[in-house]
Order: structure tokens, then sequence, then C-alpha cells
DNA sequence: GTAGTCACTATTTGA
DNA sequence: TAGTGACTAC
């Protein structure tokens, strides 16, 4: 049997599979087997006579693991693949820390709060702590606490590092290192983590290493794999460390990754853990997967054209055997309502004219926003499709209480989930009941649940008073109910007996029974849990229930049988491929990002994106943009993005503009009509700083060494400036920030 | 305490 | 545009 998979390999493949022993890093490009190697590496360690559960394999998406999974248990059969610990950093975090979580001080109940959460709990500090929001926008306060989290910055140690202190104050966020250490206690009072504290607290388990925990760990996972190494942060790779090296470890740990297709960066990842990794493990083997089986020549020609841009890379070159194929199709546009029609018409006309199914087209574009386009002009055509992305089910407002409610029953000291159902269905409890309520918990240093619970040891209303009474009697009610009822009976008591149900029934509007629809969904998805069969051997508890979905997207729903185009941001494609692909809205200020222009590092994160776009095609690739595109509520006049001059003309077939496909007759303001009427006028400028008083002035002239502020970084030095005249490249030292290399031409700068 | 209106403003990617 | 926060009237 072991032949049979390893001759579906090539050699170097073949080699990545059998060295199974120390460490072993893959670089490998896009289309080049990289998940076959995963797979076949974890079967041959099984039919080697390793133990499955002593192999941890750690991957991006749910979806990988699963599919890892499946494709484990294809080759070697027996179903034996279950026992892998094959899933994602988050998830497999979060199953060792409900395990051990009491070491460190966590309920193994603990709620896992989602971006939401978190953002709820910041907004409530600031606002309590009379901070001006303005200054204080939660979103780059959220940024900066996952990035400390990051880097491995408890608020002890920020507040102890002078140089993070002097930066907050430039920034004109002095108290910022108040608000770090307060999100945290209150984090850990709800017993509460966020997704970041899902590698946190698990570094911190393994590195305060309460009972030696950590020698269990190490007994146990004899190999490891980390998938999509390249998208990984510090705080990752040091637990893999942590897990890898000890006494007498055999270093079995197998990275495989590629430098070009890191698209993460704003959230942490570094391609500096590629680099350490060699530093780290000197006698690791290293293997280069260059042979790309997915793409046809022009294709991979191009992938390569663009990508040759990029200043920082592992140099390695993407092959491909597969045929010249036709070139990349080039379309412009007027409007992005003629985008979407045109789009739409090539995709009837390919799926014609070469047989493709729905499910073979993918439509890729850099924001969620752009997908309203194409979802109308599709289904004008009646061409079915599905949209990854946006509003996920369970962030949708109506489900979030119902979870809500859920959430509080398992653990009542998840403050989010207090606040949120406390009022709704409306029971008199105002906003400033529960600042009062909130301000007491700070000042008794408990969790909200605990004052709630003994209200009458404070000064309140009489009608407040009693509105929290009936409120906790509820509570208590259904939490006593947890041991004798499965989560579905309690989730449909919970869902009647809080009122929440009725409220929703009475609202007659579509939108009020799209939401009644949502919940009985809900109720419905629990029902499934329940009757499913057990994995391992959980219990069919409320609790078990809310774990099991605390981590899931909206990708993980399986309904991939149906034929459906597919629409999705390109950071969600990763991983994936399509017969055909499109790949839209190629404008400058858009793709790339107007967010991501004042550094060279950013663009190449942005080339590095559309790298990994078009080397998602297998036969068709069309590129797509717009000469004028609404946004935010008005048009906009953008120019055609710099990547597709990247690409050389012998790759690509551009199509002349035609607006034939416009004139059937179909409602709305057509693309030309809206073009007829415009006077094209110059672009706005990017967005400014945060601080609108920040005043740019023309940057000429600069010299090295001088004194520059820029709006996003601050203060610092110029320390060297390349690069031909209107294109220059300043590196400039930060005072917080360090160096970073800037784009003069789109900088925001004042000397 | 609640509900409704109005004005403002940011604007990316996601486990 | 869409989401939010401040303000007002009951």
């Amino acid at each position: 049997m072991s032949d049979t998979y390893l001759d579906q390999l090539n050699t170097i493949q073949r080699q990545a599979v059998m060295t199974t022993d120390g460490p072993v890093m893959v670089i490998a490009g896009p289309g080049s087997g990289k998940t076959r190697v995963l797979t076949f590496r974890v079967a041959h360690l099984i039919e080697k006579g390793v133990k499955p559960w002593n192999i941890l394999a750690l991957t991006f998406t749910n979806k990988a693991a699963k599919e890892m999974k499946e494709r484990i248990n294809n080759t070697i059969g027996g179903g034996v693949a279950t026992s892998v610990w094959a899933g994602t950093f988050h998830s497999i975090f979060a199953r060792i820390l409900r395990a051990e979580a009491e070491l460190i001080g966590y309920p193994s109940n603990f709620t896992i709060y989602d971006t939401q959460d978190s953002k709820s709990v910041l907004s409530n500090i600031i606002r309590e702590n009379n901070l001006e929001p303005k200054v204080y926008a939660v979103n780059a306060i959220r940024a900066r606490i996952a990035s400390c989290k990051y880097n491995l910055i408890s608020p002890k140690a920020y507040i102890e590092n002078n140089e993070l202190i002097q930066e907050d104050y430039q920034r004109k966020q002095p108290h910022f290192q108040k608000i770090y250490k307060s999100y945290m206690a209150r984090c850990r009072r709800a017993g509460a983590m966020d997704f970041d504290d899902l590698m946190y607290q698990m570094f911190i388990l393994l590195h305060k290493n309460p009972n030696n925990v950590i020698k269990k760990y190490h007994d146990k996972f004899k190999y490891l794999m980390v998938d999509e190494f390249q998208d990984t942060n510090f705080l990752q790779y040091q637990i893999v460390r942590k897990l890898v090296n000890y006494p007498g470890s055999p270093h079995n740990v197998c990275i495989v990754g590629d430098d070009a297709q890191s698209i993460y960066a704003f959230r942490g990842a570094t391609i500096e853990n590629i680099l350490n990794f060699q530093k780290d493990y000197k006698q690791a083997n290293i293997f280069k997967l260059e042979q790309n089986y997915r793409s046809t020549h022009h294709i991979v020609q191009a992938a390569n054209e663009v990508i040759m841009n990029n200043q920082r890379q592992i140099q390695k070159k993407i092959w491909t055997e597969k045929g010249k194929g036709e070139p990349i199709k080039v379309l412009q546009t007027v409007t992005d309502s003629e985008e979407g029609k045109r789009v739409a018409d090539l995709i009837l006309e390919q799926k014609t004219r070469y047989h493709l199914q729905n499910k073979d087209i993918a439509i890729l574009y850099r924001t969620n926003a752009q997908s309203r386009s194409f979802e109308e002009s599709l289904r004008s055509l009646r061409i079915s499709y599905r949209v990854y992305g946006g509003l996920s089910f369970y962030q949708r407002k109506e489900i979030k209480d119902m979870l809500g409610y859920l959430r509080l029953i398992v653990n009542p000291n998840d403050e989010e989930a207090l606040r949120r159902v406390i009022n709704f269905p409306k029971r008199a409890i105002g906003k400033s009941t529960i600042d009062k309520i909130s301000a007491w918990a700070d000042a008794e240093n408990q969790p909200m649940w605990s004052v709630v619970e003994n209200i009458d040891k404070f000064k309140l209303s009489a009608r407040a008073m009693n509105a929290i009474k009936g409120f906790v009697k509820l509570i208590k009610k259904l939490q006593k109910q947890q041991d004798t009822k499965d989560a579905y009976e309690l989730a449909k008591i919970a869902a009647t007996e809080s009122g929440l149900l009725k409220m929703l029934g009475e609202d007659k509007t579509i939108e009020g029974m799209n939401r009644m629809e949502n919940v009985q969904g809900l109720l419905d998805g629990i029902k499934i849990f329940v009757d499913a069969e057990p994995i391992e051997d959980e219990d069919k508890k409320l609790a078990t229930y809310l774990q099991s979905i605390s981590l899931l997207t909206d990708q993980d729903k399986e309904d991939d049988s149906d034929d459906k185009v597919t629409l999705m941001s390109i950071h969600a494609a990763k991983g994936l491929e399509f017969p055909s692909v499109f790949v839209v809205g190629l404008e400058e200020d858009l793709f790339p990002s107007f967010m991501s222009k004042n550094t060279v590092d950013e663009m190449d994160e942005e080339r590095r994106l559309f790298y990994v776009a078009i080397t998602r095609a297998e036969l068709h690739l069309t590129l797509s943009y717009s000469k004028s595109r609404y946004r935010f509520g008005q048009i906009r006049y953008n120019d055609k993005s710099r990547f597709l001059d990247e690409i050389s003309n012998e790759n690509l077939h551009v199509s002349i503009p035609f607006n034939k496909s416009l004139s059937n007759g179909r409602s709305g303001v057509s693309g030309a009509s809206k073009y007829g009427t415009m006077t094209p006028k110059l672009r706005k400028a990017p967005a400014a700083s945060s601080d609108p008083s920040f005043k740019a002035t023309k940057a000429t002239d600069l010299n090295i060494g001088q004194e520059i502020e820029h709006f996003r970084f601050g203060k610092g030095a110029i320390q060297s400036i390349e690069g031909a005249k209107g294109n220059e490249v300043v590196t400039v030292k930060f005072k917080g920030v360090g160096e970073k290399r800037i784009m003069l031409k789109f900088a925001k700068l004042k000397i």
C-alpha cells in the first residue's frame, strides 16, 4: 500500500514526506501539492507506527484541518485520522486550555469573546474612564492590544517599558496602558478569553508551567506540523518552540509555507518566523516545491512577473507543465455596475464555451463590500452564487442575543453576555442602572453577576431593583436545569422564558420575520448538535455546544455540493483553487488599498495578495477594473491598478470595452448613462490621519538626518533616500515603531 | 427609562 | 453608505 501514495509524488515531495524525523522546512509555491505533502506525511507517519494522537497538525482554518483529516483517511483508511490532533491554532489551544484552565486561574467553561465582544468591552472602559472616543479609537486600541499579546508584552511589562509609554505620549494616547490593564482584568473577571488570549494564555501556561504541565504535552505531541507558517506570528512561533524544544527532544517539527503568500502581516504575521526557523534549527532539512500543478503557463508566468517586483523574498520561481493555456483576459469598464454585468456575461459565456459549472468559477475581490454589483448581475442572469465573508451567522444581532442567554447560563460572569441580555427584551433596566452595576463591580473587583445577584446590598430605585431580581431569578432557574436538560431543550426553554421568541414573533416586518427565522435556525442547529453522533466522549450539554461553535466561521458550513459561483475576498480564497477565476476591482486605492500605500512593506503585502489571487486560477483568469466606482456613498474615479502593468503583454489579452452587453434594457441606471453625465475630477486623497489637525507638507528636498513627522508613525529621522526623483523611498527611523520604508509619493509627512 | 431623530464620520483583510 | 453616538421629547 505504501507504494501507491508515494508513487503519486515527485522526487522532492517524496523526500519531504519521508524525512519524518528532525526539523523540516518545506517552502511550497502555490499549487505545488503542499496539502498532498502534508497529508501523505501524516499518513506515512501512521503507517510507520506512530500513534495518530501523537501527531499535532496546526492549520489556519477549520476547513483545512477537516480536509486534511479526510484525505488522510482516504489514503490509509480505517478512520484513524480522527484521532490526529489536527485543527487551527485557536481550536487546538482552546481545547488544551479548557483542560488546563484552572492552572492559570481560569474556569474551564471560559467564554471566548469574539471581536465584537472585545470592542464592546473596550468602549465601555473608554467611556467609563471619560476618555475621548475619537482619540481612543476602539479599533486602534484593540489592534494595539492584540499586537502587545503577539509580542508577549503583558500590561505590567508595558507600564515598565519606557519606550512604549513614550510612544503613547507621541500617539496622544497616554492612557493606553491603563486601558490595556483594565481590559485584561475585565476579561479575566468575566472568565473570558479573546481570540488572541487563546494563544497568549497558551504561552503563559507552557511558560509558567504549573505542575510541570508541559511534560504532558511533550510526551503527547511527538510530531508537530505547522501549515501556512508564513502567516504565523511571533507568539505562535514561540508556542511551537515551547512544544518542540526540551532536553532530549527529537525536534520533530515540520513547517510548511511560502513567503510569497504571506498576507496576514496586518494581524501580526511575520516572515521573520521562516528566517528564524532556519536559525533556530540549523540542522533542518529544507525542501523547495516549485513545480505548479494547478495553473497553465500564462498564469504561472504572470505570477512570477508580479512577485518579482517585491523587494524581499526567498528566491524561487514556480513553473508548470500544464501547457500554455490562454492569455489572461483584462476587462475595462466605466462603472462598477458595468463591471458586474460584464463579469456575469462572461461567466455565462464561459459556462457554455468551456462546459464549466457554477462551482468551477470564483469572483475574488479585495473588500467584501465589492460583492454587491456581482450579486445583482448574477441574480439577473439567474446564476446561483454564494457570498462568503461579511457578517457571519453567529454575528447577527438576534443570534448573539440568543447566544447571550446561553452563554450566561454556562458562565454567569460573562459580562458581555450579561450586558447584552439584561435589558433585552426590555425589562426597564436602562443604561444608567447598568453603568452603576459596572461601577460597583469595578469597585468591589467582582464580576457584574455577583453585583446583580446581591443587588440588595446596593442602592437602587425599587423599580430597577425588582427588574434586576426578576432577571436574576430567570437566569438562575435556567442554570439549575443545565445538568438535567440537553442543549436543545434548555435553549428552547431559554428562548421562551426570556421572552425573546415572543418579542421577535411580534415583529411582522420582513426583517423581523427574518430574525425570527434565524433564531429558529439556531435552535435547529442545536438540535442537530444534540442528535449527532458524539465525538469521542463529549456530552450534549449546553456548555459543550457553546464550545463547539465558538470558533466556527461561515466557511465551515458545508454545502460545497451545491453548484454555485463563489464570491469571496482574496484573503478567504487562500488555499483554494478554481478552473476559472475573476479578480475584480483592480484599481489604485482599492487594490492596492489606499490604506497600504504608506510603506514599501504594506505595498509588498498587497502585491503578495495579488499573487495569491491570480494563482488561484487553473485555466481561465480574468482581471477587471472600472474607471469609476461608487464608494462610501459617492462616485470615485480611479486609475487602473499598478499590478496590471506588472504583467507583460505576452500573458495578457486586453479586451476592448463594448457596451452592447448593457443594452438589454435592464432596469436601473445603466453604466453608460452615468458616464455621460459625469465630469472627471481629481481623485480624493486617501483619508488622512486620525488626528484631523495634521497637515502634511510637500516633502521635497529631504536630507539624510532630517527630522520629519509622519501622521501615523510620529516623529523620526531620515536614514536614507533611494529611488528616482518622484518615486523616492525614504527610510525613516521612528521613535516608537522603529524603521519604516516610506513611499514619498503617498506619504503624509511634515518636516 | 425609552424611543426616535439627527448629524457625523470612517472607510481592509479575519480566527 | 452604514453604523454610531448625542440629543430631545415623552
